[in-house]
DNA sequence: TTGTATGCGTTATCAA
DNA sequence: TTGATAACGCATACAA
């Protein structure tokens, strides 16, 4: 049994210096790649053996205080478990990691004055660059960034007031795509159960039905038009009940999200209306278990983790001052196709 | 338009002291809630006052670089999209970030190489503690944080070889709530599709199983306990096909995790056998969406973010001091019957 | 090409 | 109770 002992401390630069026969400013620079130019190669040699020897690491936390920079990027989301945005998570973390930049998490669960205080809090830290894939529309978020200039990029939302670095799925595609699945299906009453409209996607997907409608020529009631409280199962089940109550005369529904869609079963079930036979169900991200639905839901697929991966890569760019200030990516999205969908009968 | 302008650098420890006539020292130990006994009350408030005019704000940087603490902690998981674990992230998440602690999440892929350089990139950053819920168990993370000691919480595994502080579900008191309302049904024939046995809870959810069976006085054939290369839909098929084709004599399959139950269904199906008709099913973790299933699956429910919250607590304490070094949490997790399970024909 | 010196913003030690 | 001063570990401007 090994006895506890104090930890031996982490060498230093000056240890490295000191075995390398060298000084401490010496030992830097060769250890730093962008420096590493200015030191005769037979000493860098040396300076890099006895690194290596004494299993130097630079200690981040002086370098931070020397340079400014933390190599730390901070995420705000509205609910980690939510797999919408684990997804983009992971792919922020992914592309971070390659980098040696680390990610810290920040979770606002939909609420401004959470988001504010963290914010506070990141930008302590000296967090290098923020990535933002929470939407809510009145939060001055956004202003805080641009007065305080830390790089950002939004992912999975746009700003309507500025012109910003953001990454974002084809939402207006993905919603022609649905409209048209169903047309061509023959559907005409095509219902929509939106999002909140007090976030920026919610808006967006419905402004994106209007238009796709009257394109193919179709004029929704106001009625059948209606607004969740939420993005949530619970939601998109009175949602639909609101609808029914009004007398359902549409033949199909496009649902906000999934979990809308999903709380839209529920309710088809409860009234006794066959989907989709009665009535066709189209669903938005495509979240795990979707295709172990009965039927298996018809759903728009979003690259959520891409979308994480390429704002990454977006604001790394942007920090290193590769990118411009403002520029959206804007990534194809799909439509798969399951059983939720047929012909109006 | 406000012009970009540079921004003001941030008010220091020293602009403070100048503005309330102090030695910087002094405004330090006024603003350290720790030391701030140390002074006058005066010079307290008139310290406070100033920091409060400057909006100060102490630079975590320059602190850690002098305590050697940074108010951070690292959490290793397989992988953020899997809900079981983005629950047990927002757990910690939050209670983290009510104490003024920041969360470093590093998602290892189930890579031991990854697991190992990560856990080099966070040491390096100094987290003062980590919360892990990766669990191979030929992994050698545990011994190194053993010998680095630096503190560390086991989320949702244990380990084997060393006491060490640790949250976990009641795992047993899952399997065994499982198989008795399995045998209150009237089963007697159960099969086991087991998680892969290179996992904690792969091994623990086994012997569990194998210990509840025989309980009841029931003896599963070898055959009839299959382990699944991963926990994923497909190892899951993968494994009840193979179960299949041995000759399926069981009357009720319970399996590692929801995302093989999952497999199974698919299985299920493709043979033409009815489910809960001629076979009834069981999951693990209860999911989002699985009471979608056709039919729904009955599950045994885990408390992950509660897991997360506990083992989050557990670690700030233990970092405090406040805590032994060795301990486990285990908390209650309950059975939630649905469609998937019904009396053999 | 290398050495020297200074400072990043804090906390802690030692005097006063 | 307060002030002065020295680190913490690194990067860089300047000197040599």
């Amino acid at each position: 049994m090994t006895q506890p002992g104090p930890v031996p401390k982490p060498p230093t630069l000056r240890d490295v210096a000191q075995r390398a026969g060298v000084h401490s400013g010496t030992a830097s620079r060769a250890l730093n790649p962008r420096t590493r130019s200015m030191v005769n190669s037979d000493t860098v040699k040396r300076v890099l053996r006895a690194a290596a020897a004494l299993g130097y690491e630079p200690n981040p936390i002086a370098r931070s205080l020397r340079t400014n920079k933390t190599h730390t990027v901070g995420m705000f989301i509205p609910d980690v478990s939510n797999p919408l945005f684990s997804s983009m998570v992971r792919g922020v973390e992914r592309v971070l990691s390659e980098q040696d930049y680390a990610l810290l998490l920040a979770d606002t669960d939909n609420s401004v004055e959470r988001e504010s205080s963290l914010y506070t809090a990141l930008r302590g830290r000296q967090v290098d660059g923020l990535v933002i894939a929470t939407a809510q529309r009145d939060s001055p978020l956004i202003d805080r960034m641009l007065t305080d200039q830390v790089p950002f990029v939004l992912v999975n939302r746009v700003s309507l007031e500025h012109s910003t670095l953001a990454v974002t799925g084809d939402e207006a595609s993905g919603v022609r795509q649905a409209v048209a699945h169903l047309a061509g299906l023959g559907h005409t009453r095509i219902a929509y159960l939106a999002g909140p409209q007090r976030t920026s996607t919610g808006v967006v997907r419905l402004a994106a039905f209007r238009q796709s409608m009257l394109e193919h020529g179709f004029t929704p009631l106001p009625e059948e038009i209606v607004e969740c409280a939420s993005w949530s199962e619970e939601a998109g089940s009175e949602a639909m009940a609101r609808l029914c109550a009004a007398g359902l005369a549409a033949t199909a529904v496009v649902a906000g999200n999934d979990m809308i869609a999903a709380g839209c079963y529920d309710v088809l079930r409860e009234f006794g209306i066959g989907c989709p036979d009665d009535v066709s169900v189209i669903g938005f991200n495509d979240m795990p278990f979707v295709d172990k639905f009965s039927p298996p839901l018809t759903t728009v697929r979003l690259p959520n983790r891409e979308l994480g991966e390429e704002g990454a890569a977006l604001l790394l760019d942007r920090m290193a001052g590769q990118a411009p200030i403002a520029k959206t990516i804007v990534l194809p999205v799909s439509l798969v196709v399951r059983g939720s969908t047929a012909p109006p009968r």
